[in-house]
DNA sequence: CGGATCGTTGATCAACTTCAACGGTCGTGG
DNA sequence: CCACGACCGTTGAAGTTGATCAACGATCCG
């Protein structure tokens, strides 16, 4: 079960085995199915997750019901409303399984005490955070900057994974695009080629 | 020199006096006149920098010439290209100096000789991070999902300061519109009220 | 098998951009 | 210290991009 989270955290910081078992005890493991939900709008984000296997999004839905992407976390990647998980606030975001799911999950106190007892851990969030600070920006630039084309085919380049795993429709919404825009951005693409 | 910066540590960490002083001896000070670069484009950013005086930008420059903000720095802030800086690779943003500003600066290796030698540091860090973190995250929501006066509008709610302290063109930049889009907006507000 | 959901396509519409021009202000060099 | 140029905010008119509304076939799932 904590195959991959091990491989993930060795690639930045490097646990003993003493601190490797302290650090198995922080997190609960959990599934989840296609279509449920880890967290809903309104209640407290309790736990920060690591994505063992399957996909997962997180996701706002604004007055008109509309939803916007907030991120997408499959094999490898975190996943929390990270303002509500850190403040105890009520969250903004959805979060829910794409496909079928493993987590590993941390509640906010297990965490602190994790990141002071075991100091590399805390390092490892800081770079994770770094990175993922890092990746924000680029997508707010790409989101300001360029034109609906620009930003899918800059999707494409970048994270073709994603492209193949992820449905259509969401990939607009994570774009801030609608679906038909999407889809025509696509036949276009095709009849370039 | 250091007045503004430990007190913006300790909201967060205590420092020991003697950490106080381990810590403040991997900073060099720095002023910086207006529309002076603190960093260029293609450069490779040595420096994370705290601002404890004056206003700095950090923007890059699409294809077509334009700039786009990525972020404002004034008093309390801290601003880098943290790609740049912390992968050593060369930076793809600008920064400058939009009022006169007085800096502290750490490189890399001494950022991370800091962190690991006063885990407080590094620990104030990761909140720093993550509270990045959620901020970029409600700017890219604020930027998919809401219309130019919608966005603007938010903005004016949450941050005035920024309103009143920063030209209006690199409101529009930061926004993600035309200064002319801009324009009308706000006079479009002000005819409402 | 039947309903729901998704991707596609077409037509129309609204938001925002682009291009152009003008007045005001700021700061800089003579 | 003044004058000039550069830059900024504003306004108008026209153009473009992407959203919206609507309809349809395909696929998936129960």
């Amino acid at each position: 079960m904590f195959n991959l989270f091990f491989t993930h955290v060795q690639e930045k910081v490097l646990l003993s085995t003493a601190e490797q078992e302290l650090v198995k005890n922080y997190f609960i493991p959990k599934k989840l199915r296609k279509k449920q939900y880890l967290l809903q709008e309104g209640d407290v984000c309790k736990y920060l997750s690591f994505v063992e296997k399957g996909l997962l999004r997180s996701y706002n839905v604004d007055d008109k019901g509309l939803e916007h992407m907030i991120q997408f976390a499959w094999e490898g990647w975190w996943i929390a409303d990270t303002y509500s998980f850190l403040s105890g606030e009520s969250a903004a975001y959805n979060i829910d399984a794409i496909e079928d799911a493993e987590l590993l999950m941390i509640t906010l106190p297990h965490f602190e005490e994790m990141t002071l007892k075991v100091p590399k851990m805390e390092r490892y969030f800081r770079i994770l955070f770094q990175n993922n600070i890092i990746a924000k920006e680029r997508r707010l630039i790409s989101s300001n900057t360029y034109s609906a084309e620009e930003k899918y085919t800059k999707l494409a380049e970048t994270q073709p994974q994603l492209i193949q795993r992820i449905p259509q429709n969401l990939i607009a919404s994570y774009l801030g695009i609608t679906p038909e825009t999407l889809s025509r951005i696509r036949k276009n693409i095709t009849l370039k080629k």
